[in-house]
DNA sequence: TCTGGGGTCCTAGGACCC
DNA sequence: TCTGGGGTCCTAGGACCC
């Protein structure tokens, strides 16, 4: 979906459009005004630890974009309209384009809230025509537009759906790659992220193109015989994944970030609130989903940003607040609690459908020495 | 007064079992 | 002057993605 927080906010208030509009940060609610107009938020105003989730194509203009700190996006777009995120709205858009897809071709694999891979094998109908008639559904359903990459496989499906946002079709073939894909930069590959692309550029290697033809004993010398394979394979386009529909979430999790950080101590009253919060919301969303877990993980975030976590696995699954609450507390008592904390986690995972039997996938026949 | 919140997958060591 | 070979489960951390 194209800047698909922000498009959903535009619904609402389609008097933002063709404006820089970014969502982000809690507390900059439209205020309803007597004569029925709304009075927005200016990003200048924002005080505090938000980042920005979804900006408009008009605010990118100005420089920012996801995951951007708040503070440093009001320093490069301060006059552009700042709304809070509505996930409830969110979660309602994408069930519906989701459901919407599922129409046309009910292969689909979820990739989060406002992202699929759909397999078009056993559909009907030429590729182009397909690519219309799915945004034509998406849009009809919605009121939205997406971006659709159609190509023999999801690593470049996934390369090639970004190549001409918003709304846009992007159609390729294996013997499209050495023009279209290898001058891409590295980056743009599903899986190469910040700590790879910077390693690769210390050893020369920038673009899509140089990885294909990069030594592979050196990659090795550097990533492991593992991903260096991966890294090659996916330099030239090959990749054997299925689209898979996933039943069953492998873990759910409720974190949050304070407005200042916190101490164990001077602040154990506020942190032992805040806990208490998390366990209620993830017991709210097991029951919601019909789980029960049994491993549950705490995770701190301290002020110089390193992450930790413990976790326990208890001998009955577990879905109650209290319950989560004691098995979280048993975890907190193993962390070191000298430096002050920005974040607190807890996460459910081992989750289980109580009464389902339990489900053993198959193995998958092994091809190990074909 | 940089740096959210929700996830998946992988690695690696240790305990424990037959 | 020893201490195999196979497996599972648990725990912690990290890279990456939307």
């Amino acid at each position: 979906m194209d800047a698909f927080f922000a498009s959903v906010e535009l619904l609402r208030y389609p008097e933002l459009r063709g404006q820089p509009v970014v969502i982000g940060g809690r507390n900059a609610t439209p205020v309803l005004q007597a004569d029925g107009s709304h009075q927005f938020a200016r990003l200048r105003t924002y005080v505090g630890r938000g980042v920005i989730t979804t900006a408009t194509y008009e605010a990118r203009a100005f420089g920012v974009g996801s995951a951007m700190g708040m503070m440093k996006a009001a320093k490069l777009a301060p006059d552009a309209i700042l709304l809070p995120a509505n996930f409830e709205d969110y979660r309602h858009y994408s069930r519906l384009f989701k459901q919407a897809v599922a129409v046309i071709a009910p292969q689909i694999e979820d990739r989060g809230i406002d992202e699929i891979f759909i397999d078009l094998t056993d559909v009907e109908g030429e590729t182009d025509e397909l690519a219309a008639r799915i945004k034509q559904a998406v849009f009809d359903a919605t009121g939205l537009t997406c971006s659709i990459g159609i190509t023999p496989n999801k690593l470049l499906s996934k390369i090639c759906s970004d190549l001409n946002k918003p709304n846009g079709i992007t159609i390729l073939g294996f013997d499209d790659i050495p023009e279209r894909i290898w001058p891409l930069n590295v980056r743009k590959v599903n899986g190469i992220g910040p700590k790879a692309t910077a390693k690769l550029a210390s050893l020369g290697i920038e673009t899509i193109g140089q990885l294909a033809r990069a030594d592979q004993g050196m990659l090795q010398d550097y990533f492991g015989a593992h991903y260096a394979s991966w890294l090659t394979q996916a330099a030239h386009g090959i990749d054997q994944r299925v689209v898979a529909n996933r039943a069953m979430s492998k873990s759910m999790s409720r974190e949050t970030t304070f407005e200042r950080d916190l101490h164990a101590r001077q602040d154990r009253e506020t942190l032992s609130g805040i806990l208490v919060t998390l366990c209620d919301r993830l017991a709210e969303d097991l029951k919601r989903k019909g789980y029960v877990s049994r491993t549950i993980s705490i995770k701190l975030r301290y002020d110089d940003f390193q992450i930790v976590s413990r976790n326990v696995t208890v001998p009955e699954p577990v879905a109650d607040a209290a319950a989560i609450l004691q098995a979280a507390r048993e975890c907190l008592k193993r962390v070191p609690l000298q430096r002050k904390l920005r974040l607190l986690g807890v996460r459910a995972s081992t989750l289980e459908v109580p009464g389902a039997a339990a489900h053993k996938p198959l193995p998958v026949q092994g091809d190990l020495f074909a």
